[in-house]
RNA sequence: GCCCCCGUCGUCUAGCCAGGCCUAGGACACCGGCCUUUCACGCCGGCGACACGGGUUCGAAUCCCGUCGGGGGCACCA
């Protein structure tokens, strides 16, 4: 049985690059029909907040990933909040001491941070001397008596290489003179990460674990306690990062990067997913857009990529557009987009708001551009520029509005239709014809020089707003 | 500094493992054209890459070695 698992720490909003990690766990999970684990690791109390979890969880749903197991929804292996498994910790920290696999350290942090300066300006790596390994109990009770509160650290053997298969990477081999012991549980008591991560993932029955390269270096000491611990080794993939425009590691100095910026400029969330699932995997066609269950279906871990790619939120955009032009339904889109409309203060019915969208949703990329793009169907009394008002104030203008207006004016309806036969007895009429004869209207409609279509307008404002409009342009520029 | 990983158009990538089918394919972006009352959409076309240097081979983007370049890590963060 397949049983991945996503472990944030609730930090802050679900940041894209952990979204794509989550999606991966995700894919290859539903691909082979195991089940996905949701931890939150919120050791580092310092960071960690509540508020953040139920943030992430609001995220990843929103993106449509769906775990079978978690802190919200419970599961056989709960907890699910390491915040709440402290007292398991306890247990196997204790059973290290006691196999002599750790022990404690009453080094200063302020010491140990001096001595790492020192090794890194001498260019040597920076790793703990082990000196507090093999202190006596005399020893230890002077540092007690002191009140120095005592770290644990876990005892790393000399001189071995440890080596894995990784699932993209393929074979790897680091030697563990890399570094020196590592702290285990912190001054305050919490466990770290690269204990608790071992812990919690061979007690979940976790089978694969697939997280950031960034993790890549970490692994060679958690294997060394799955080793010391007895639990058996899982299956390892490493996913290449994700790169922001100058090939640095994605970070907040690129801009949004949350999930939660990109729901909130109108990102559809199935282009996200379909985005992010392209971004270091590639179907066995050709093919940019693909449905969750298309992606699911075809995911491999194996078509994974090694080297890291660079964010391109021109084509996230352009995908964006593709699925709010041709694949969200018209009501679904028009339910999404609401809230936009209202933001801008574009206040009306739903039946309204659709009949909008129908009529722009070819132009625009995010539901923020309904802000310009839907203007028009709003905004009655509309500023003119400058140059507009020169424009209104030509002699053929002025002609082509004032009869269009002399053939509305009457009218108690006006299609499409009527509107182009309208058009063209003006073009007889007055012998003016293609951007002398439609501009001044649009610009009498609208204020605007370029936007949607003026038959798509009036066939949704109505033939009362199309006289109220070109009356009162009629007036100023008399 | 040390360790690890990576390197095909500007970007995402196909091809690499099983060398010839590759004068290297697709997508985004860009440029041009068509459609069109405008913008956009759509359609058609163009520009554009195997990091470099050595091997191996009849033949290398594909295999080997080296160089260079990029990234990640080296915490009482995860």
């Amino acid at each position: 049985m397949v049983r991945v698992r996503f472990a944030p720490s609730p930090t802050g909003y679900l940041h894209v690059g952990n979204a794509r990690t989550a999606l991966f766990n995700y894919l290859f999970a539903k691909h082979n029909r195991g089940k996905l684990i949701l931890r939150v690791e919120d050791t580092d109390k310092e960071r960690s907040k509540k508020e953040y979890e139920d943030m992430l969880i609001e995220d990843l749903k929103w993106l449509g990933i769906q775990w079978d197991e978690g802190p919200d929804v419970g599961g056989e292996y709960a907890p699910y909040r390491q915040s709440e498994r402290l007292d398991i910790y306890k247990t196997y920290i204790e059973k290290l001491l006691e196999t002599g696999h750790a022990y404690y350290c009453y080094c200063l942090p302020e010491e140990l941070e001096k001595e790492r300066q020192k090794a890194l300006s001498e260019g040597r790596p920076p790793r703990y001397s082990g000196k507090c390994r093999h202190l006596t109990p005399e020893e230890k009770k002077r540092y007690e008596e002191k009140g120095i509160k005592p770290v644990v650290r876990f005892k790393v053997p000399d001189g071995r290489t440890i080596i894995f298969d990784d699932l993209i990477r393929g074979h790897i081999e680091i030697n563990v003179d890399e570094f020196g012991d590592f702290v285990i549980v912190r001054q305050d008591g919490m466990p770290t990460y690269n204990f608790v991560v071992v812990v919690d993932d061979a007690l979940m029955k976790i089978s694969h674990v697939i997280r950031g390269e960034d993790h890549l270096s970490n692994t060679p000491k958690q294997i060394l306690i799955y080793e010391a611990l007895e639990f058996p080794i899982p299956e390892f993939a490493h996913l290449p990062i994700i790169l922001g425009e100058d090939r640095s590691k994605l970070s907040k100095r690129h801009g949004a990067v949350s999930v939660r910026a990109f729901k909130e400029e109108g990102y559809m969330p199935e282009a996200l997913f379909n985005f992010l699932a392209l971004l270091g995997w590639h179907p066995k066609e050709d093919r940019e857009i693909l449905s969750k269950e298309e992606i699911i279906k075809e995911f491999d871990i194996k078509d994974v990529h090694k080297s890291p790619a660079v964010f391109d939120r021109t084509k996230l955009r352009w995908l964006n557009g593709v699925y709010i032009r041709e694949i969200i339904s018209l009501d679904e889109l028009t339910r999404r987009a609401e809230p936009f409309f209202k933001k801008f203060g574009y206040i009306a019915d739903f039946e309204y708001y659709k009949k909008v969208l129908n009529a722009i949703r070819d132009s625009i990329e995010t539901l923020s551009e309904i802000k310009d793009r839907a203007r028009p169907f709003f905004v009655q009394e509309f500023e003119f520029d400058e140059k507009t008002k020169e424009e209104l104030k030509s002699e053929t203008a002025y002609k082509v509005i004032q009869k269009f207006y002399e053939k509305i004016k009457d009218r108690d309806s006006l299609t499409s239709q009527d509107f182009k036969k309208i058009m063209k007895e003006i073009q007889k009429e007055l012998g003016v014809k293609g951007k002398q004869l439609y501009h001044p209207i649009r610009l009498a409609l609208t204020g605007e020089h370029s936007g949607v279509g003026l038959d798509l307008l009036i066939d949704v404002i109505g033939v009362e707003e199309v006289k109220a409009r070109i009356k009162r342009v009629l007036e100023l520029f008399e």
